[in-house]
Parts: structure tokens; sequence; C-alpha cells
DNA sequence: AATTAGATCTCGACT
DNA sequence: AGTCGAGGTCTAATT
């Protein structure tokens, strides 16, 4: 890794194209490849940037008015699509290299993956008497999240998200549109469950008759480990 | 900005729990609060990081069996979540501070709203003698990218996506139900049109009588730099 | 390789 | 403060 603090201007053409007047900044340069520039705010995103594969080639530039004070060009381009990063630099203030080895990667828990699992060992957490058909139930477009039945064997087909929103409530429309043209199965209601539900989804939900329903993520689990202390 | 290399193992409590064991990587503390922790390699992405408004602790550690080495502690903690960013330091093998001052930022070309403004002046792109109403139509549930009128006089509603998918078919579904609840407008058909169209929106938008149209954004600004030279 | 759905999405605009 | 739409989205899983 090489850290480069540095008075520029950057140029990109691409996907867009974007240009970013003379500051100082840092250049974030990878041992994949991948460059990244950036300003003194908005949390990790660069201002501007370059995906691997890619190739930087450094160029001084001799003394030109054209070129304003312009000591070097450093030109990043993109494997295939050609694309273009050009960094005219004008000062170096800092330039470090770091040898720092593969990374061993991150650890996560907690996504939308195992709020499924937990909910389909706890499907009783949607009502009394509920019993589950399976996980992941497959269909045309798509796997249902849980498909399963109420106390009164009514089929259900459950969507669940971390958050919320349309998007969902839409998905799940589609799959009971498809899932209640099944004789085996219609009719089939649907539940759409979530650690948070934003209000227009609420409403959508409800006027296509859909019920939502919370869910408290640290509650199943806290359900779980009990389940495994005795 | 502060830039650290050190050899630190990452605990994240929040929105999900996540861990990295111990490694060389390269801390970034910006002057807005935010913390990242990056690995040399995926890009711009850091393997951990804390958004503003956070704060930092640090602590030194004591030399102790169970700290397994550890030098010192550093704990972010988010402003009002209470989000936790837990880093056990090892070693620092380089810890530098930087005065950037505040970005000018960058300036763009070649976006949505961009190729929104291209269609509406060249309407007729989508077939001859067709007539813009107006961009931005507003509704009751947001505004319709582009109104008009084709060679028959009869409205369309154009929904317009840099990357036609599924969600733009079903927002564009929502304005025609709404526009064709009104008695001046009615009937209204509906063009999805984009830079390129994910087959499943082609289906549904087919399914529910939607024309689509692949725009080409270069043509369009061709069009445009001719009707300037001329 | 192409497609799809999720993301600690991020970011900006608007209410 | 919350919501919504867009992103050079990115990224990982699946076809």
């Amino acid at each position: 890794m090489r850290l480069v603090i540095a008075r520029c201007s950057v140029d990109y053409a691409g996907k867009l194209t974007a240009h970013l007047p003379l500051a100082l900044r840092l250049i974030l340069i990878k041992a994949d490849g991948s460059v990244s520039i950036h300003a003194d705010d908005r949390a990790y995103k660069p201002l501007n940037w370059m995906n691997p594969p890619c190739t930087l080639r450094e160029e001084p530039l001799e003394e030109n008015p054209e070129e304003n004070g312009a000591i070097a060009r450093w030109t990043v381009t993109h494997g295939k699509s050609g694309e273009r990063l050009i960094l005219t630099i004008h000062e170096i203030q800092h330039d470090s290299r770091h040898e720092l080895g593969v990374d061993p990667g991150l650890i996560k828990d907690g996504v939308e993956a195992h709020l499924q699992e937990l909910l389909a060992e706890h499907i009783t957490t949607l009502g009394e008497g509920w019993t589950l058909i399976r996980r992941e139930y497959p269909t045309a477009i798509g796997p249902v999240d849980i498909l399963c039945r109420d106390h009164r064997q009514g089929t259900v087909a459950v969507e669940i998200k971390r958050r919320g929103e349309i998007d969902g409530v839409e998905q799940l429309t589609r799959y009971l549109e498809l899932l209640n043209r099944d004789p085996h199965l219609a009719p089939v209601r649907g539940v759409f469950a979530a650690q948070e539900i934003k209000p227009q989804a609420r409403v959508l939900a409800t006027d296509r008759g859909i019920d939502c329903v919370t869910l408290d993520y640290d509650a199943l689990r806290g359900i779980e480990h009990e389940g495994t202390l005795f």
C-alpha cells in the first residue's frame, strides 16, 4: 500500500466524466492496483477512484507554462474498458509504502440470511400453531423466503427484510400472484417481516392485504440461546 | 487527516456484529471524525468503518497476559446510536497527520438527470411527431420523468433510468395507474426508457403493455452537439 | 460470463 | 429528521 499526500487535480473519463479542481488530497494506491482519492471528509467514500484491474503510469512534467506548475502526470488506465483517471500533481507532501500482506478478512453476523434461519426455526413467533413448510421455497421468479401454514392450515408466504421498504412489498406481491395460481397451495396470504418497516411500505402492504410483522433480532437470538442453554 | 499503519484486531457492534482478526492494516481517521480500516485490496471499500458523528477514545494497555501483547485500545463510539468499533492495537508502524483543508468537490456529467434533459429536448427520438407536455410532471406519489403526446395526441408517461430494472417498471406502473384516473389525461400509456434494459424488466413491462426503448447517450449527446454547432 | 438481490450500502434532494 | 431515488453504485451468490 502506498500513501501519497499531494496537491493535485483529477480528471475521470469513463462511465461518466468528472473533474476535481486543484487541492490537497490523499491518494491511496493498493496492492491490488486500485487507486482512490480521498478528501478529509465523506466518511469512507473517495472523491474519485479506479477499480482493479488497472495500471498506473507516472510521468514527470517539464517546466511548462501551459501546465501551470504541475510536476507530474499520473495516468491510471482500466484494464479492459479503457476508463481513465488522470492525476495532475503539483506538489507531494508525503509518500510512503507499506507491506501489509493478505488480510484474513471480516467475519460477519446478523444479516438477512441469519434472520431467515432464526425465524424459520421459531416460526411460532408469527403465531401459535404455525408450522414451517420450507425455507427458500422455489418459484419461477425466485425463491420465497419462507412458506408455512398458519393455525388453520392456510398457506402463508413470508418475505423477510432487514429493513422493509416498498420493493419488498412488490416482491412479495409478485410471489403471491404466482403462488395463488397453484391450486395445491391457494389461497396463499402474505406476511411481510422486517426489523423495521417504513411507513409507505406498511401502507402499501396493508392495502394489498399483506400482514406486517416487526422482528426483534435480539429477542429471536435470545430464544436461540435459551434453547441451547437448557 | 491521520494515517496509521498498525497491527490490530477490530470488533464492531452496531447494525451487525463483526470481527477482524489480528493483521497489519491502514487506519484512516478523517477530520469529520469518521474512521475506516483498510486492507491492501478491495479497491476503495474498507473492511470496517464508523461514520460521523463519532468520537475516538485512545487508551494505553498495561502489560497484561490476557491482552496477548496489545499496547492500546481505541474505542470509536457513534454519536446517537451507540454503535461501537473497538480496535485492539498491537504495533504501530506509521502514524502521521496532514491538514488538507476543505475540498472544492467533484464536478459530474453524464448521469440520469442529464439523460432526462436530453430526451426531453429531443422527444422525437421516441417517435415522429411526438411533443413534450413537461418534464417532472407532478403527481401525488412523485414526479413522472416525462409526460408527452404521441403522433395521435395520445398521452404517454416516460420513465427514464440509466439501467432499466424491475423497480423502474413497478414505479412506472404506479404512475400509470394514477394518471389513468385523471379523465383529462386518460388513456395514458407508458414508455420505459433506459441505456440498458434487463431481460426480466423487459418481460414485465411488455406483459403490462409498456413499451421499452433503449437510449443511446452518446447519440443523444451527438444530436445536442450538432444542434449547437450549426 | 451474466444476472440478481443485498448492503453497516452511501449520497443527495426534498418534505 | 425521515423518505425517496440514484449510484462510475459495489459485491457476493447463483445460473
